[in-house]
RNA sequence: GCCGACGUAGCUCAGCGGUAGAGCAACUGAUUCGUAAUCAGUAGGCCCCCGGUUCAAAUCCGGGCGUCGGCACCA
């Protein structure tokens, strides 16, 4: 007898080994239909799996979470069958499901053309249709790497050939094609449904190291039904709009141009908003301890050989030498390096003069312009730049004030990111990575630090183990936006390595010398980067304290254009960025051209408001107004594009 | 850096061997108008750059540069 427990308590009687899909057509035909696959004793498996012991079973269907993976995982298998029955030779690598899809790494000299695209996506149809059963099926190793071998599949003999040897070798037929798989897989291919789509094609590394061979990725993405791939692909229409490279142009806020590679120009409503952000953020640090610094551009390069990035990061930096034949460093071949990071400069700060554990924790902060040769491929808008400012500071501290400085730093960091409209914030700790500096004892020590502090801030955290920098474990803060995007943003880096390695050192109570603790920390990371973030969280629809451009006060009639400048000074008086409309257009042009330059607020001035000292105030997006007298307005719009911390209420 | 696609007016794009096009924007004029496009007219181009093929190149070929999508990278 097998004895089968169920997600409700209940436990049916077997004669003896029964498979789940039986199971399933044992309590009833709703079930035998909708069951795609089974959980036993917590393990996801195929619904063909026979148990021969009691076990607890709970089946998965179409609504479950786990449907959504093997959806994806199937989509993957029909991809590689539709790829390799179009296109003979081709070799098939491996097809994961991933967030809101999958993808099939193919091993092919020629490139797949966008012809290509419509062929496939049809003959995947075709077998989703066919409706072929997924089989699985048990080899022995070397006879199934010696198959995939003869079949000209040399990627997957070397799969198996790398796996532990303990490991089952399980290959999944579909009608006629066959694939290498652990599983788990649902029924057939019909199970996929056809709520699917080819999206787009790419390059990949074998195993994702750049050494090795490129292969040719295809992504799709897979749902459970049509609506919710629908409502995927609006998703992805959405964040197209949102796009900051769009919005930068259409509002006018940046542009880049190809002299300037990986380098911003910031035109005036851009560096409006930069100055609002940076203008915020320096508030916070002066009102939470930090000292604002600013440090040199070009240093020798002996300088960066001393702090170690030299060794590390040369590649990666850019030098400059005077083009005058009698300068000194042209004589003696010295070259400088524009600096890639602020840390060592603020070591020197640190250095001048002889510092106590009295001055400790110094916290030196910058706004720090630097330059770094990021590839090529890399470049991305104004998100990943070659040039960027850093809200950086180094907090040199003890080790005992790690973790009340990380406690408060945490709390800074969630504060600001609620005053820029990021809500959700999920941190990650890094730890030792491969290639670093330092000895194991002062990583085994700053980890359980920053570990210690992380978990007295009292927030959750995950572990990315192998990911911390090369001189020490670090906390990476990614927040999510309005369309659940996830960017990371802050960090905190402990750092023993830095200030051994520059000599560091403060004179401790007992008049001993010792080295202080650098803990490097950011809360935006780069202006160019957040900002960009913060174009997209908004779609451009800036909460009025961060929008470049306030008010529009436009004007029906021209008899009106003297009160729409009086109303416009009085504005402008008290704090608002505010331009006047004084064309002679419509009304309709003039609120429909600023709505669509996501203006927040239309003050609409005519004869009837310059009679009465009123102002017609129409929000962006509105579709009402609201005619207040101009000093209740003036009073009003003030308080409501004060920066978050700067209002009376507080936060 | 790697794979692929793309680069034409300010923007979005058509044209793909035979005199460079459209819509929107811009400019000029008329219209003084009450909350998301008033009408008419005008102007606007090293067709990314360099070379080649050809009687003739935006169009075909080669090489650069840049952008885009991924991969790799991200102190």
């Amino acid at each position: 007898m097998v004895a089968i427990t169920l997600p409700d308590g209940s436990v049916r009687q077997f004669d003896g080994a029964v498979s789940g899909a039986a199971i399933a057509a044992a309590i009833g035909p709703g079930l035998a239909k909708a069951a795609l696959a089974m959980s036993v004793n917590g393990k996801l498996v195929d619904l063909s799996t026979t148990l021969a012991t009691d076990a607890t079973v709970r089946f998965v269907t179409r609504k479950d979470p786990e449907a959504l993976e093997l959806i994806r995982h199937d989509a993957a298998h029909v991809l590689a069958e539709a790829v390799q029955a179009l296109f003979p030779g081709t070799q098939v690598t491996i097809g994961p499901a991933i967030e809101h899809g999958f993808y099939y790494d193919f091993a092919r000299n020629e490139p797949f053309t966008p012809d290509d695209f419509a062929a496939i996506e049809a003959k995947m149809k075709a077998i989703v249709a066919a409706n072929a059963a997924f089989v699985r099926e048990e080899w022995d190793r070397d006879e199934a790497i010696a198959f995939f071998k003869g079949k000209g599949e040399h990627y997957k003999a070397e799969i198996i050939q790398d796996l532990p040897r303990e490991e089952t070798i399980s290959l999944y037929r579909q009608g006629g094609w066959v694939d290498l798989c652990r599983g788990p897989h649902m029924r057939g291919t019909g199970d996929v449904g056809t709520a699917f789509k080819r999206l787009k094609v790419a390059g990949a590394y074998w195993r994702g190291d750049h050494r090795n061979a490129v292969l040719q990725r295809i992504y799709g993405t897979a749902w459970r039904d049509e609506k919710e791939l629908k409502a995927y692909l609006t998703m992805l229409e959405e964040a197209e709009k949102r796009d900051h490279r769009r919005l930068g142009r259409e509002m006018g806020l940046f542009h880049l141009q190809e002299e300037a590679v990986g380098s911003v120009f910031w035109h005036p409503k851009g560096w409006r908003l930069w100055r609002t952000a940076e203008n915020y953020v320096r508030r916070r640090l002066d009102a939470e301890g930090y000292v604002e610094v600013k440090t040199p551009q070009l240093l020798d390069r002996s300088f960066w050989e001393a702090s170690g990035h030299w060794d590390k990061y040369a590649g990666a930096m850019f030098t400059a030498t005077p083009r005058a034949e009698d300068a000194e460093e042209h004589k003696h071949g010295r070259i400088l390096a524009i600096k890639p990071m602020n840390c060592p400069c603020h070591v020197q700060i640190f250095k001048q003069g002889i510092k106590s554990y009295r001055d400790l924790p110094l916290r030196l902060a910058e706004f720090g312009a630097c330059h770094r040769y990021e590839p090529s491929g890399a470049l991305h808008g104004i998100m990943r730049v070659r040039a960027f400012t850093q809200d950086d500071a180094h907090i040199f501290c003890t080790e005992d004030q790690i973790t009340e400085e990380t406690k408060s730093f945490i709390a800074l960091l969630m504060s600001m990111y609620r005053d820029f409209g990021f809500t959700e914030v999920v941190i990650k700790f890094s730890d030792r990575p491969d290639v670093r500096a330092g000895e194991d004892a002062v990583w085994d020590k700053a980890e359980g630090a920053l570990k210690a502090a992380v978990e007295a801030a009292g927030h959750p955290y995950t572990l990315n183990p192998g990911e911390g920098a090369f001189y020490g474990p670090k906390l990476e803060f990614v927040l999510r936006d309005a369309i659940g995007r996830d960017w990371q943003c802050g960090t905190l880096q402990v750092d023993f390595v830095l200030p051994e390695r520059l000599d560091a050192e403060y004179v401790a109570a007992d008049g001993s010398r010792r080295r202080p603790v650098m803990l490097h920390r950011a809360i935006l990371g780069s202006f160019e980067r957040f900002l960009g973030i913060l174009i997209e969280q908004y779609a451009g629809r800036f909460p009025l304290w961060l929008a470049p451009l306030q008010v529009v006060v436009a004007t029906i009639t021209s008899e009106a254009d003297a009160y729409a400048r009086k109303v416009a000074a009085e504005l402008a008086a008290a704090g608002l960025q505010v331009e006047t409309d004084l064309r002679n257009e419509k009304i309709n042009y003039k609120v429909r051209e600023h709505s669509l330059a996501k203006v927040p607020l239309i003050a609409v001035v005519g004869r009837k408001e310059a009679e009465q000292d009123t102002v017609a105030l129409r929000r962006l997006g509105g579709e009402t107004q609201e005619v207040l007298a101009l000093a209740d307005a003036v009073a009003r719009l003030r308080a409501e594009a004060m920066p978050p911390d700067l209002r009376p209420a507080g936060r």
